[in-house]
DNA sequence: AAATCTGCCAACCGCAGAGGA
DNA sequence: TTCCTCTGCGGTTGGCAGATT
């Protein structure tokens, strides 16, 4: 257990941040717990190691949030939900903690008015729409494969794949020996991605919807392998060609798909 | 001018996970 | 396997500054 009788707290002064700083250049990060003595500061580690991170170190851009800033917030914060330091590492400059203020200050408000918006909007669309009017997803274009499959009986039903394990397109596979059972839709694309993701399970068909809508190609190694979602990719998918009891009889996945 | 309210931000606290002994 | 230490994260709080009464 730590000692933390007799220890500063509060507000840090110019010395403490020059004693702080000094250290830091000198040791460089980490190793915190050394860190109060090595800088011969009254303070406990966490206090050392916060007050670098969110406030000393050189990498910290201390300007106003720009809008596409706030844009990205919005969207990753409804792909991520409070992870804010997933959030701040797709924004150079920003902390974890002047994202969370940020977002607590000015979004979080705005985001519920839209919310509650949207929800007075469904509202009123259900009490306009006929009831039980479903919407069934149309094939696009033919697997050739999966035609002549299908015309021997091989495959019964098409299988989707959650992620291509090179490509992570997810894919209608005909071929028996990968067949998955249609359970696996919705599954945690994370898994795939955990090491940049830290542990944030992100289903695929939220991430697909999610990723869609952000404004630049998430290609990057914090998204991880969910990043070659991209709709021109959806758009080359291969549906098979199948009757509308296919359809009945999948629904409900297809609805766990839509409605996270 | 003084008191009160409100918003914002820096800092603290408690917890969980990782890693090593 | 268990325990301990360290680190990092998210939620919460304290206090300051500006706005309002």
């Amino acid at each position: 257990m730590e000692n933390t009788i007799g220890v500063r707290k509060g507000a840090w002064t110019y010395e403490e941040d020059k004693l702080l700083k000094d250290c830091i250049n000198k040791y460089g990060e980490g190793k915190w717990h050394l860190v109060p003595q090595r800088a011969g500061l009254n303070r406990c580690r966490k206090s050392c190691r916060l007050r670098w991170l969110n406030y000393l170190s050189p990498t910290i851009y201390r300007g106003s949030f720009a809008e596409d800033e706030i844009d990205m917030i919005i969207r990753l914060h409804n792909l991520l939900g409070n992870r804010w330091s997933l959030i701040a590492g797709r924004l150079p400059g920003r902390t974890a903690n002047d994202v969370k203020n940020y977002w607590n200050a000015h979004l979080l408000k705005k985001v519920v008015a839209i919310k509650e918006e949207e929800k007075k909007n469904e509202k009123h669309k259900e009490t306009t729409m006929k009831a039980h009017e479903v919407i069934k997803p149309q094939p696009r274009t033919f697997s050739t494969n999966w035609l002549k499959e299908k015309h021997n009986n091989i495959v019964s039903q098409p299988i989707l794949l959650a992620s291509n394990k090179d490509d992570t397109i997810p894919t209608y596979h005909d071929d028996q020996s990968e067949i998955m059972v249609p359970n696996h839709i919705g599954i945690d694309c994370a898994s795939s991605s955990k090491s940049s993701l830290g542990n944030a399970p992100i289903p695929c068909a939220m991430s697909m919807d999610s990723l869609w809508n952000l404004e630049e190609p998430v290609g990057s190694e914090i998204i991880g392998s969910c990043s070659s979602f991209h709709e021109e990719n959806y758009n080359d998918m291969e549906f098979p060609n199948v009757d509308d009891s296919f359809w009945d009889s999948n629904l409900y996945d297809f609805d766990s798909l839509w409605d996270l």
